[in-house]
RNA sequence: GACUCCAUGGUCUAGAGGCCUAGGACACCACUCUUUCAAGGUGGUAACACGGGUUCGAAUCCCGUUGGAGUCACCA
């Protein structure tokens, strides 16, 4: 494949790199995760850097352990980042609030052009007329008060105690336009768009500003991001104009819905990435599904892992429309990767389930392991998720096991309970005669009995099931026979035999 | 409300003016395989939001309408 569209985008003059940068919340969105794994992708395809960068610059928002909850979904999700937390790297530090002499130095740089100014109002004045202008149907623009306050009119409102913010200034004419590699030209009025701070009173710098600082200073080629940062582009635009610095390419990928097409949030359930795996989802499967929303490789393949997606992963290829979190399609997804991916895997992966559930009490090894995997292995292709995994297989760690109502009346009670129970105890006798336990030869018996006395393969097979497991599903009766071993088999066609003649 | 983005079945999507009687996948339904349930196989229901242009020809291009989403902070 040589005649790549993604050079357009990709290849460019300067090396790439590409960011995520999320502020701390302490966990990994799973919209965050596709727009990071865009990224991820981007770079490998044009050999560049993904760099992880923490945008903390709002105290109030930060919070304990956040950066591991974070760094945790990726390691989960198997996307290693080049720079970063951890990691460190040439561009660093890598957390904004570490950075504060950046904004500074490039805030007054803007300051002395001109291209921005001190600005003495108040947040509480600012609200006030935001709030007038609200109620007068104006649009709610800061009005361009400070853009030429005097030296002497600075000095008296600082002497009133205030301590001024930084606004940029952005003209009343004219359009900030720029092509996003996705959409195509987008542009803005400039008179839609504020004289926007800067940096706060406090000295914190806005989200908008150190993002640009950040941008530039860290040598990012492409700005890949969630759709809903299109509004802030122009705005970053007109910075990175003030500033006389070049601007990287924009792309902004699509946002992932929740079903009810809003914003995806907690009360539409899992959000964060961890919260998946907890459902049981593995992490490959995870990725391609999230891969698969908004973008499509060439051919038909559903199944593709990172290392098959990044050699032909474009940009220009992503879709533009919100897409819609279909999680029945991911469980579909999920059960492939269950059913495909090596057992003993799977079987490691589904140990914490089993613990979590008080069916093993620690990760087992040896025998105890290989047994577990032959478990697994029955299981495996009939349910969707790793978590299901223990439920579904219970009655091969517990003796003690009710039986499903509904199966019990069919074969142990009513008309059917003496043939049931004359079948069985035959089947006992057999299964007790065995001495090389076997798939084949458990069959076999089973089969000879069926013949012998002249009953249907059901007839035998349905009531043993029920007998042995408590259920009328499950892996193949002779997988569950001899996964229970003779021992096990002979007292569980007992102790059934025993509470059908009881009743 | 203003601004911006978006618009193919319920969902993810293929589709770059004739290859489209619109293809694939999930979900759903039926059949099949079968000791159960899955998986697999086969078949089926189901979409170009609407209205104008442009063109010999439009799902594809343009305009409008409608609908949806996002953003409008000294949050990120």
């Amino acid at each position: 494949m040589t005649t790549d569209k993604g050079s357009t985008a990709g290849a460019g003059d300067r090396p790439v790199r590409v960011r995520y940068a999320p502020s701390p919340t302490g966990y990994l969105h799973i919209g965050g995760a596709r727009t990071a794994l865009f990224n991820w992708l981007f770079a490998r395809r044009f050999g560049g850097s993904f760099v992880l960068r923490i945008e903390d610059t709002d105290v109030s928002r930060g919070k304990e352990g956040s950066v591991e909850g974070m760094t945790r979904g990726f390691k989960w999700l198997g996307l290693d980042w080049d720079e970063g937390p951890e990691k460190g790297g040439p561009y660093g530090p890598y957390f904004q609030s570490q950075r504060g002499h950046l904004y500074k130095e490039a805030a007054l740089q803007l300051v002395e052009s001109g291209t921005a100014y001190y600005c003495y109002c108040t947040v509480e004045e600012l609200a006030e007329r935001r709030e007038a202008a609200r109620r007068e149907g104006r649009p709610p623009r800061y009005d361009g008060r400070c853009r030429h306050l005097s030296l002497e009119e600075q000095r008296r409102l600082e002497a009133e105690g205030r301590q001024p913010a930084i606004r940029l200034v952005v003209p009343d004419e004219g359009a900030t336009a720029y092509e996003d590699i996705i959409r195509g030209p987008v542009s803005f009025e400039n008179s839609t768009i504020d004289d926007l701070v800067l940096v706060r009173s406090d000295g914190m710098p806005t989200y908008n500003f150190a993002c640009v600082v950040d941008d530039h200073n860290m040598a990012i080629s492409h700005v890949i991001r969630a759709d809903e940062h299109i509004s802030n582009t122009p705005k970053q635009l007109r910075i990175y104009q003030a500033l006389g610095w070049e601007p990287p390419r924009f792309a902004h990928v699509p946002m992932i819905l929740a079903p009810d097409r809003s914003k995806m949030s907690k009360r539409h359930g899992a959000t964060s990435v961890e919260e998946y795996r907890d459902l049981g989802f593995l992490p490959e499967a995870v990725v391609n599904y999230l891969a698969f929303l908004g973008w499509t490789p060439e051919g038909e393949s559903e199944f593709l892992n990172v290392e098959q997606m990044f050699p032909q992963f474009a940009l220009e290829d992503v879709n533009r429309g919100a897409a819609i979190y279909d999680l029945a399609k991911m469980q579909w997804v999920n059960a492939h990767y269950l059913r495909s991916m090596d057992v003993r895997e799977i079987t490691r992966r589904a140990v914490p389930f089993y613990i979590k559930e008080g069916l093993l009490a620690e990760a087992p090894d040896g025998e105890a392991f290989d047994w577990l995997v032959k478990v697994v292995a029955a299981m495996r292709e009939r349910v969707k998720t790793l978590a299901e995994l223990p439920p579904a297989t219970s009655y091969f760690f517990a003796d003690q096991f009710d039986y499903e109502e509904k199966a019990w009346q069919k074969y142990f009670a009513g008309d059917r309970r003496d043939q049931t129970v004359k079948v069985l105890t035959q089947a006992r006798d057999l299964l007790a005669s065995i001495d090389d336990f076997t798939i084949e030869n458990t069959e076999a018996g089973y089969r000879k009995l069926v013949e012998d006395l002249g009953i249907s393969g059901g007839d035998l097979f349905h009531p043993t099931r029920v007998a042995l497991s408590g259920r009328t599903v499950g892996p193949g009766l002779f997988d569950v026979i001899t996964l229970l071993g003779r021992r096990r088999c002979v007292e569980r066609l007992d102790r059934a035999i025993r509470k059908a003649g009881a009743v």
